[in-house]
RNA sequence: GGCGGCGUAGCUUAGUUGGUUAUAGCGGCCGGUUCAUACCCGGCAGGUCGUUGGUUCGAAUCCGACCGCCGCUACCA
């Protein structure tokens, strides 16, 4: 007999970059991919899951700096509190790559020097903008207000020696790729994103090494350069699986990869830049990339409640890893972002995990219970109320299995929540409690309740790839363990009459929403949470950044801080975030540009006192030359106010 | 400014190529039921499908304008 091929999948998620605290939206695409890679577990793939963090670059050298640790010492930190936090939500990869690990490293040197060999990599010198204590260089598009984006200091042109990879040889054939390859990229719009914004236009060459940055893998020709993000963290989708290491079987196993999924933020690097690497070396293009939304943090409308728990270590000691694994892969809409609210889970909680499954299990177990002394009945009469729950039952591995192809991962558990629902309805429709008041109807209601058990087999063995614990309660009262694979589990009749079925303890307690909402205002209340509703937390996990190294006060004193009052102020045309501002400082009057258009409007702004840097280095902004700079404060929520004395002083009055 | 997307019941949302009374879930109300976690089952209310013109026998669905929200991007990430 032939023996056919295998069928493999091997999904990945981003690699992390630690800086920061672990939140919520991390948890995320970690999740999806969890439960998509369980999923084509049982369903008889074999599946390579791979994640890990991203651990060079100058924020990780700062940001160590700053806490004052070593390096190594503050990344093994925080990629073992990373993996503390997947085992806590019941997240099974297969590999954890750390692109400070000895193979990456290799790999990547590896690739350089395929590339430089080939003459895809290349050296050219570039004008950058150079911000000195910081020892960094910006394109000016990276800039922010003119300024360095990571201390804010002004930035003096230089140039600077670097590696270049052609990127811009690639550019039709990444058109060809995503035109003729429906499949490649989606959500669609993505593809319009990228053909629109980058690829018609035409590529440039990328950038892909550092010399000012020390915390890097260093190019094998060239020691005075590191590798700059890209290809060192991209790489490591092929790194993991042994690529460019004595040991490739895993990569010859596995690659190309089924599905890279990610936030839509870096759909970008993933659908261009990569696959245009993967060009360079003649390896074959991923299958699939997908940018999925991001889970927003909405304020709760319907209530006065304005803080929200979103730490997910909290959230799973309070309401269990399930519900929050459940929440996530039911509320958001793939493809679209989805929100967070402290309502939304409780009520979802509340009435698919307490009422639809808990308690399904809870009558169906005390009836086997009550009515058969806890032993299985064997299913002797049938009818036609049967069929419609057999059926369903027997359709739902087709039906998920479509929707997760479809990454439709909501809509694979909401199959799941037919099955409950039918179930529910079942007993309604048999009524086992009116059987149970005639003998000559026991073997009917043994069938009955059979039918619920064998139902709730099915629910439990497809639960399981979304779920960690519930599953197994519910096997646990059948006495049965999760089965390894979907084959063959829809047809009812596995279990076995006689078996000794244990009365569910509660899978979910229920909880009152009100009340519940309530207590987490009054804890988030006494923690000092101040108002973190709205807030995008994928995008803000720096909204209150660490303190900045020390400065003494000779540094201090170079500031020329002065209080201004603004004279006119105008939107800047053709820009959306900029204002144009004349300020009086006492002296003279200055033209100062700002960006903060989406938070005043100019005309409120006239006679205004601000605070005034009055030595910054001039900048142009959008063609209007900038001399100065408005002092403004901005809170977690991205609000942002200019800082103006309490009183009205003259203007030109120094600030020390 | 350029490109793209979205706006459907209180909330979240189905509505591939235009066609009978426009989904479904949650929440609300009413009824039924009692095995069960005040649960489950049934029913009802609630929408001028963002606004406005047009194409058509007929539009949530196609076209134009406008309003509102969002994403990507802006002289080499």
């Amino acid at each position: 007999m032939l023996k056919s091929d295998p069928k493999r999948f091997y999904i990945t998620t981003p690699i992390y970059f630690p800086s920061g605290k672990w939140h919520i939206g991390t948890c995320y695409t970690t999740i999806v991919c969890d439960a998509i890679a369980r999923f084509k577990k049982m369903d008889g793939f074999e599946v390579f899951y791979l994640t890990g963090t991203d651990e060079h670059g100058q924020k990780i050298e700062k940001v160590a700096k700053d806490k004052n640790l070593k390096i190594m010492d503050f990344l093994d930190e925080q990629a073992s509190s990373l993996k503390k936090l997947w085992e806590l939500l019941g997240v099974g990869y297969d590999k954890f790559i750390r692109t400070t690990d000895d193979y990456h490293v290799k790999a990547v040197q590896r690739i350089f020097s395929k590339l430089y060999e080939k003459g895809d990599i290349y050296k050219a010198k570039y004008e950058g903008h150079y911000c000195t204590p910081c020892e960094s260089f910006w394109a000016s598009s990276q800039l922010i207000d003119g300024k360095c984006p990571d201390c804010g200091r002004t930035t003096e042109l230089a140039e600077e020696e670097s590696y270049f990879f052609r990127l811009s040889k690639y550019t039709n054939q990444i058109i060809d790729l995503i035109e003729s390859n429906p499949s490649f990229l989606n959500p669609k719009s993505r593809q319009n994103e990228m053909l629109n914004n980058f690829l018609r236009p035409g590529l440039q060459d990328l950038c892909v090494s550092r010399s000012t940055c020390k915390w890097g893998i260093k190019l094998p020709f060239d020691e005075k350069h590191v590798a700059y993000v890209w290809i060192d963290a991209l790489v490591n989708y092929i790194s993991a699986l042994g690529y460019g290491s004595d040991d490739d079987s895993l990569f010859k196993k596995f690659w190309p990869a089924d599905l890279h999924m990610m936030g839509k933020e870096i759909v970008r690097f993933h659908s261009i830049i990569w696959p245009a690497l993967l060009m360079a070396l003649d390896i074959p293009i991923p299958k699939r990339v997908y940018g999925h939304g991001w889970l927003l943090f909405g304020e709760d409308k319907m209530s006065k409640s304005k803080n929200n728990i979103i730490d997910p270590i909290e959230l799973c000691s309070r309401y269990t890893v399930d519900a929050v694994r459940y929440y996530l892969l039911r509320e958001v809409p793939f493809g679209n972002d989805g929100a967070y609210t402290n309502r939304a889970f409780l009520l979802r909680r509340n009435a698919d995990l307490c009422n639809g499954l808990g308690n399904l299990l809870s009558r169906t177990t005390a009836m086997i219970d009550k009515y058969f002394s806890g032993v299985l009945p064997s299913p002797l009469v049938d009818s036609e109320l049967d069929l419609g729950l057999k059926e369903t039952a027997n359709n739902m591995l087709k039906h998920i299995r479509c929707h997760m192809d479809a990454l439709s991962v909501p809509d694979a558990l909401g199959e799941i929540w037919t099955l409950i629902d039918a179930s529910n309805k079942y007993i309604d429709e048999t009524k086992p409690w009116v059987l149970a008041k005639n003998n000559s109807d026991m073997p009917r209601l043994g069938t009955v309740l059979y039918n619920l058990a064998e139902s709730l087999r099915i629910i439990a063995t497809f639960l399981s790839p979304f779920l960690i614990d519930t599953p197994n309660k519910i096997f646990d009262c059948f006495s049965l363990e999760c089965p390894k694979l979907f084959d063959g589990v829809t047809a009812f009749g596995l279990l076995k009459p006689g078996t000794v079925v244990k009365i569910s303890d509660k899978l979910f307690d229920r909880l009152d929403v009100e009340k519940e909402l309530s207590t987490i205002d009054a804890q988030n209340a006494s923690l000092g949470c101040h108002d973190i509703a709205k807030t995008d937390v994928s995008a803000n996990e720096n909204a209150f950044p660490i303190i900045k190294s020390q400065i003494d006060h000779n540094d201090f004193s170079k500031l020329d801080l002065r209080v201004g009052i603004i004279k006119t102020a105008e939107h800047v045309k053709k820009s959306e975030k900029l204002l144009k501002f004349t300020v009086d400082i006492g002296i003279e009057e200055r033209t100062i540009v700002s960006g903060i258009a989406k938070y005043y409007d100019p005309s409120a702004l006239i006679g205004k006192s601000v605070t005034v840097v009055c030595n910054l280095a001039p900048v142009k902004l959008c063609g209007i030359l900038s001399n100065g700079m408005l002092l403004c404060a901005e809170d977690s929520s991205g609000d942002v106010v200019l800082i103006s004395p309490h009183k009205d002083l003259q203007a030109g009055s120094v600030v020390s």
